[in-house]
DNA sequence: AATCTTTATCGTATATTTGCGATACAGAAT
DNA sequence: ATTCTGTATCGCAAATATACGATAAAGATT
């Protein structure tokens, strides 16, 4: 019963459906969302701002990071992320490529 | 311990959290992958392509129906999906709106 | 050096997702 | 009317995700 057969499916398939679950949170939105409002990056201000505690937060921090969405670096007592904007781009572009280019073929058949 | 505190977020967060999630499986990006391919819907091909049991695929689809990326239409022993576009739209804007308004401010800092 | 502050990690409880087989359902075919 | 065919749903097992408190780690402050 081998649950999960994620693997078997095309490395395109799988890039997108990581970033798309990276994104399938709506505190992972909302980080995402501070980080780029700011030109610089921000630490712990993120914590203050979710209605999540301290450890959730690094929590999905963790992930989005892990995902390759944000860059971050964190020395001592003070972490600092920002937007990776390249796999932002890139997502974008393969996620058009695979919906956006069939769209003036747009036959509603059902 | 109430877990899940989605309901927390704003609508915004929620509803692009909410596209994302249903796009976040490889099988799911499949799916609509063979759909946007044909101008036309198809049904149970589609359980021939993926390498995953008719149940499952059948589950799938219902979830991406459910998030309305797909309309679908089932008439006795068969059944026609298709992408619903104007979806995409929305999240395409939602997304772009979200993320990529200070690409051009963009400072990297870390 | 001892303490403070900030962030990461661990452990754990609960919720959700994924997947399959079995079965129900509904129109089509005989 | 009975059988066939394609699809949806149910029930269950296993994997993942979400969240928190407690604790560790590491530089900053005193």
């Amino acid at each position: 019963m081998a649950v999960h057969k994620k693997e078997e499916f095309s490395a395109r398939e799988q890039n997108l459906a990581a970033f798309a679950k990276a994104i399938s949170h709506p505190a992972r939105i909302a980080i995402l969302s501070v980080l780029a409002k700011r030109n610089q990056c921000i630490c712990g201000e993120i914590v203050d701002i979710l209605p999540l505690a301290q450890s959730t937060v690094s929590q999905h921090l963790k992930e989005l990071k892990t995902a390759g969405l944000i860059d971050g670096e964190t020395d001592g007592p003070r972490s600092c992320y920002c937007i990776n904007w390249k796999a932002f781009e890139k997502f974008n572009t393969d996620f058009n490529s695979l919906f956006e280019k069939l769209k003036e073929a747009y036959a509603k058949c059902c």
